[in-house]
DNA sequence: CACTGGCACTCACAGGTGACGAGTGCCAGG
DNA sequence: CCTGGCACTCGTCACCTGTGAGTGCCAGTG
């Protein structure tokens, strides 16, 4: 199944003129376009060769060759060169995302930041909470029957829910609670915090556990009930950049990103911040992106990624530099996200 | 310049078949759909009248007449019938926004709410912070130079921010800082609050004065520098239900919607909870939003409105129900947040 | 044996034409 | 003041045709 040299080059020059293009690449503009040393002819046995084994498709007969999902797989894995960022593009994601002063700021400007660079939909997870460990956990009297947990992660997430006590609560309490909360969770990982907290209720003096139970049924809804793993979306005019001429093979895709389980699931799967995942075409999990490709990649500061970010635009995208930019901005904010 | 009776049928008629059709309305059609008693030539000079009056217009020589934004307006002013709200769309409500836990939610949930009842773009602005009062402001010990301030407002809405202390702060001045601006702030308007934050620095014993001021400029950006008044968007694949002829017409759209500030100023003219405020076209001040209308409201507990919500459509929207509908979101979620 | 030039063939697309019909304005008559 | 009738405009659609890009195949050549 290997191709031979040649023929590599033209699937390689298909795929580039496709995407600068998107029009169906055809044998004599190849030969003009390329220095390939042959004539038309002898590019059209080499594309018929590759159309048979797969990797290029004819919309009609008397047309041009478009690449399938394989000769984009095949670019992508073994002919695609790696385009390094230009200064202009290094100084950008500098400048974008220097000022940013929270975790939210730097996840929202990081999603235009993407948005901007590759000119597609950019979507930015925040940290996930399992991954994190907690760095502070606040009780806040509200009133006397109502409090208010804040939990800060050592990501700089911070997730607050408001708290209904069967009964008053002083402050003294509350002090107390807050004292107990974090000698047993602080710089514990948020995987393991379920665990400790069902197991707090019996570890408490007894005029404490009415509340702590209270609380617990509370936090534990909060991290495991609803995983909750947010998500920041940006760029979406992008999509009529490519799309401009199916107007509803735009809608599913905009229907699909409005849905968070989508958008959780696209990134979901990425777990290396190290190696960038694409996803092409229908090799999609969800029906309606089947028409776009995913690039995405974990961010984090050491081997494990806190979250992931990506972008997702058409199957005839720019991969090099998409790839480019995807991981050099991953890579920054999880540098960023380390350091703060 | 009053118009009789049967010019005024005449152009709702012709308003509401544009709207269900989005075709140009002819004379011929108009006396077949509606009992008008009289017949199409009569139609035709009604007709004529309404367009030399500016209500209408013609797409070109031949076709149909639609509205112009002069004709919609006077729809909506004068001739629009409120539409009471549907058991089905009474239930849908109740059934979205019930289990809510906290304010985020409340609000992600108003935005699908809207933009599913509507079929629309939909708009929810974040409980303002010059509107609402401070319910409490955490001081929260991260490492010992660096405190991360919690403000948690009436409304749930709760803002956090890091700042970097110059010196190392200990437990106890956490909790004495945590006392005084309690004492200062609570119940105090957000208004209010930077005259009371930069009054601080002097009004505080002299060793606690270095970790104040540096307070103080952080507060001080978090309230007034960075006013920024968060807002969500849900619902813009709705765009492409009605503009599916019109690619290039959306794309402006939607990358104004991207704009934090367009989205704003489109809201921060909301200030009664109690009248809907109907945007139309051109009326609109922002270029890109001229093809479409806004019909947005506040909501809040009492008289002043605690933030805007809204949708955004194309201006042959179906106004009587898109009205009915965002008002009685916006009543519904007002009850919400003064109950919780 | 691999490449090339030539040739016949296919087919999308653009441009032109004409029939059709929706819609209009105007006018004379009730 | 309303109506029916009539001539006119003009966008839409179906149809046709020429053009050209692109193909596959084949015989010829180094």
């Amino acid at each position: 199944m290997t191709l031979e040299e040649r023929k590599l080059e033209v699937l390689r020059a298909i795929i580039e003129d496709f995407i600068s293009s998107n029009e169906p690449v055809g044998s004599k503009a190849l030969a003009e376009r390329h220095q390939l040393g042959v004539s038309p002819a002898t590019i059209r046995n080499d594309m018929a060769a590759l159309e048979e084994e797969g990797y290029l498709t004819q919309p009609h007969t008397s047309a041009g060759r478009i690449p399938t999902t394989k000769g984009y797989r095949f670019f992508v894995d073994r002919l695609a060169q790696l385009r390094p960022l230009s200064p202009a593009e290094r100084r950008a994601i500098h400048m974008f995302l220097e000022g940013a002063v929270d975790l939210d700021d730097v996840l929202h400007r990081t999603v235009r930041l993407l948005a901007q660079l590759t000119h597609q939909v950019a979507v930015v997870q925040y940290p996930s909470l399992s991954r994190s460990t907690v760095c502070h956990l606040e009780v806040v009297r509200l009133t006397p029957s109502r409090l208010m947990l804040v939990l800060i992660t050592d990501a700089g997430r911070v997730e607050q829910r408001v708290a209904e006590m069967p009964d008053e609560v002083s402050e003294d309490v509350v002090a107390e609670l807050r004292a107990t909360l974090n000698a047993r969770l602080r710089d514990r990982r948020l995987a393991d915090a379920p665990d400790i907290v069902s197991d707090l209720p019996d570890s408490v003096p007894a005029r404490l556990r009415p509340v702590v139970t209270t609380l617990s049924v509370v936090l534990l809804e909060t991290l495991v009930e609803r995983p909750e793993e947010r998500v920041v979306l940006g760029g979406t005019a992008n999509l009529t950049r490519s799309a401009l001429d199916f107007p509803n093979t735009i809608r599913p895709v905009l229907e699909a990103l409005e849905e968070q389980v989508v958008l959780l699931r696209l990134l979901g799967e990425v777990h290396s911040p190290t190696k960038v995942l694409v996803r092409i075409g229908d090799e999609n999990t969800f029906e309606a992106l089947r028409s776009t490709s995913v690039v995405s990649i974990g961010y984090g500061s050491g081997e494990t990624a806190l979250g992931g970010l990506g972008v997702l635009g058409p199957t005839r995208m720019d991969y090099p530099s998409t790839i480019t930019a995807v991981s050099a901005v991953a890579r920054y904010v999880g540098q960023l996200l380390a350091g703060s």
